[in-house]
DNA sequence: GGCTTGCGTAACATCATGTAACAAAAGGCA
DNA sequence: TGCCTTTTGTTACATGATGTTACGCAAGCC
């Protein structure tokens, strides 16, 4: 893929100047806009991969902006706010942005997920039909999606518990991507059946379970080799995965 | 059952007849629909099993048209979204959708979803659709129906008793599905005819039936290769079944 | 250096499941 | 009917998976 075009669209100079800098220095094609009508301008122009929106612009509401151009053009949009609310969050997806953060935020983390949108975005166009990956190789390592079964460089098959095997699988399916806790945490409720237990933010099972999942996979879990830390932000699968379709 | 009829709903002219072939590939009846109006013309026109619906219709927000359908008929409905935010999810779980996924999704995945939700709301229907097979098989392993005989890929014959029996069929017929011990009970006790006895929610009666079964079909009972546990859910059943009509 | 915060992890708490052992039913047969 | 065998359900306990808490260490920050 060539370099990601990126707007910043913000009311505010300083903050938009400063956000387009910084996503230019690590390696994103960023344009600053002050209003929809430079957005459109854009657009017009050509390719645009991700549109970074803040909610709080001085003539309207963002959510409503997003709604639109959604309308028009199949453009990941990553919603930027003051507010931390909820509700917001909830009505920015309802109109179809791809995700949302919150000011102040982590610059690693906007890095995170601007990464992580483009990347769904990028392959979701031309995956949707394409048949289910059954095979997940990394560094001799491999695990078989379709019997759940890991086995080591050395041939030794690994026993995961359920749980183990779902962290394992988010982090195969999102290589050198930091995934918060909450994401994690997430893709991990998903038992595909019937359900009703809405995802907390409380305790430290994510880092337990990251714990047990090296202490099982990990030459040295003191100083893990896979399942990276990422400081204030949540986990990376550090190593390159290779796939392999099912038949 | 007759063939279950299907609605395809999405505002992407490609996805929406690639999912519909798809569908009807696989044995349904499937019909494309790019509007809210065009769903209803189809509800008028008499029954529809279940709507797969598209949560980014450019019009109008799929998780709203869900609700509005939920309110006028209880037509099961999976949600399908570009976004993998689970936000989503819950909104969709909310306003009643049956299920949801996300693309880019696994085809066997959607099939399974489908053939779930089409299962749950008609509880008898996937036991009545398969009424004519009279063998199935897996992994080498054969059940004739009509005799009420299992034999092992080495050819020997394995005596089951009756629930064992009837287990394995509720599990024949609907592989890769998930099934609730509640649903499973409700299976059991359906299969003579009379049906007075109220299926309760007590005991561990399907716990200790399954543990019997794979005392006889699996290798290793211990780690089952067919008859799999979905902790939290109930047991699957992990092979793929092929059946064959009777004369 | 001291302070604050985040992380790793052992130890414990909880809960679902596996299963042996027993009890209750259901047949089969003289 | 009464006795025996087989099937089915229940209970109790063991096991294993998962989540929580508590405490100590390390990383950043001044």
């Amino acid at each position: 893929m060539a370099i990601p075009k990126l707007l910043v669209v913000d009311d505010d100079a300083e903050t938009r100047s400063m956000m387009t800098q910084f996503l230019q220095q690590n390696g994103f094609m960023a344009f600053p806009c002050e209003t929809e009508d430079a957005i459109r301008h854009h657009l017009k122009g050509g390719r645009v991969d991700l549109i970074l929106l803040d909610v709080m612009l001085a003539d309207e509401n963002g959510v409503e902006i997003c709604a639109r151009l959604r309308k028009e053009q199949d453009v990941p949009v990553i919603l930027v706010s003051a507010l931390s609310a909820d509700h917001h969050r909830m009505k920015g997806y309802e109109v179809g942005a791809d995700d949302y953060i919150a000011k102040p935020f982590n610059p690693q983390l906007l890095l995170a997920r601007v990464r992580a949108v483009l990347h769904r975005a990028n392959r979701s166009a031309s995956l949707v039909y394409r048949r289910s990956v059954s095979v997940f190789r990394f560094a001799g390592w491999q695990y078989d999606a379709k019997r759940d079964e890991v086995t080591s460089p050395q041939g030794y098959q690994v026993a995961l518990s359920r749980k183990e095997t779902a962290l394992l699988k988010v982090l195969l399916a999102n290589p050198h991507i930091p995934l918060t806790r909450d994401e994690i945490a997430n893709a991990l409720d998903v038992t595909g059946e019937g359900q009703g237990t809405p995802p907390e933010g409380s305790g430290r099972a994510i880092d337990v379970l990251v714990g047990r999942l090296r202490g099982k996979i990990e030459a040295d879990p003191k100083s893990p080799e896979f399942l990276r830390t990422e400081r204030g932000i949540g986990y990376v699968f550090a190593a390159d995965v290779t796939t392999e379709d099912s038949a």
